[in-house]
DNA sequence: TTGTTAAGTTAACAGTGTTAAATTAACGGT
DNA sequence: ACCGTTAATTTAACACTGTTAACTTAACAA
């Protein structure tokens, strides 16, 4: 209620508490069910406060989105230090799977929306960057496995390749996302079908030992 | 404007132009864009009529998406006609590709957003009729192919076989719907993607020749 | 000529994101 | 000690959404 001239650090601590309360809220039931009005309330704040520090809504969404992003890089950095290459990649395979499933209203809005025109440039995770960019760590990897001739043979194009890994592990979220809880298929065991992908994409692109 | 008690065929008749109508400004946008009152004016009505013949928008979505459950089953039910299993079973993925693909927000109300309480029995789709349920008939392919002893040795639960298949052919379509604007990524050609992902589907579950 | 009833429309409600106008309080200069 | 100026915040309000209630209109049956 009082209104003074705030230093930055002020600044900066309520813009954190919006985005915090509006992560609550928007883990917890996605953000299209969630109201402006919401967030403001759940922080003792008028709804108008927010566009003080956010231009609208979609600001905020791909702000907590960036966020996220390099959470989830962040997550899968560690998995980098794996010695053997095909080992490493799996690996990331999995971390990546975790990561979707145990926030899937987040996966939602990094994966499975189109945000317009989402450019780069104004997006605060560094791309390319190994340590933030969680599509050049799957790079590196997928390069490294080509560089010690583990792929099959007539694979060449590692852009192609790690989009395709990415896509049979996305599709396994994605689908337990969006429809496991519908009653039209006889789902099997998450982990089951995670873990037989990853044995897809070991069979399917990998040399035979 | 002229109200008088109607035949049942006129009724129909209303019914199909409001869905008509709204099938395309759904494809052409996505549902969350389009609104009640544009559906309306775009046949000339009240945007009130509407709810004359369908509870709510939901309702009209999902009226909507069970025959566009049907449409893909149908454009699928002719390749069953493929004599090869291993080869049905890749053109399957081929024509479930293709109308991921060409009705792409179509796709995204079915397989990519959680529809509240999509309860079988209310549903227009017969489940597990290989003629109108395209899980079905994917699992019929599994099954035949299964049976002829063409998997991998490892291999023996076929509702797990079908859902892998479908996460993988899912992961590339989906992906390309939601992020194919992306300048993130520096995607390779959408034919590329399918068809590598068709060959480590081959390679990873299939037995060698 | 009436009711009665179905089909449709207009008016209205509650809720959304968002903006414009007011309010409040702290600061700097005189 | 006053007084603008100015930043932070709130209240009012707008344009829009899906949806419901109330009303109108026309055709049939008695």
């Amino acid at each position: 209620m009082p209104p003074k001239p705030k230093t930055d650090a002020e600044r900066q601590q309520l813009r954190t508490l919006i985005l915090d309360a509006a992560r609550e809220l928007f883990a917890a039931r996605g953000v299209e069910a969630v109201t402006m009005r919401e967030i403001a309330k759940n922080i003792g704040y008028s709804s108008t406060a927010i566009y003080l520090h956010f231009k609208d809504k979609e600001a905020l969404i791909r702000e907590l989105c960036d966020t996220d992003f390099l959470a989830l890089a962040s997550k899968l950095h560690r998995i980098l230090e794996i010695a053997n290459p095909v080992e490493r990649m799996m690996a990331l395979g999995q971390g990546y799977a975790e990561f979707a499933l145990t926030h899937p209203n987040h996966y939602r809005i990094m994966f499975m929306s189109q945000r317009p025109g989402c450019s780069p440039e104004d997006s605060k995770v560094p791309q390319g960057n190994a340590e933030h960019d969680a599509y050049a760590q799957l790079k590196l990897v997928v390069q490294d496995v080509y560089d010690k001739g583990l792929f099959i043979e007539e694979l060449t194009d590692t852009d192609l390749i790690a989009q395709t890994i990415w896509a049979a592990i996305h599709g396994v979220c994605s689908l337990e996302i969006s429809l496991a809880n519908d009653a039209w298929v006889n789902w099997s065991d998450i982990s089951a079908r995670i873990s037989l992908m990853q044995q897809m994409i070991l069979r399917g692109l990998i040399k035979a030992a």
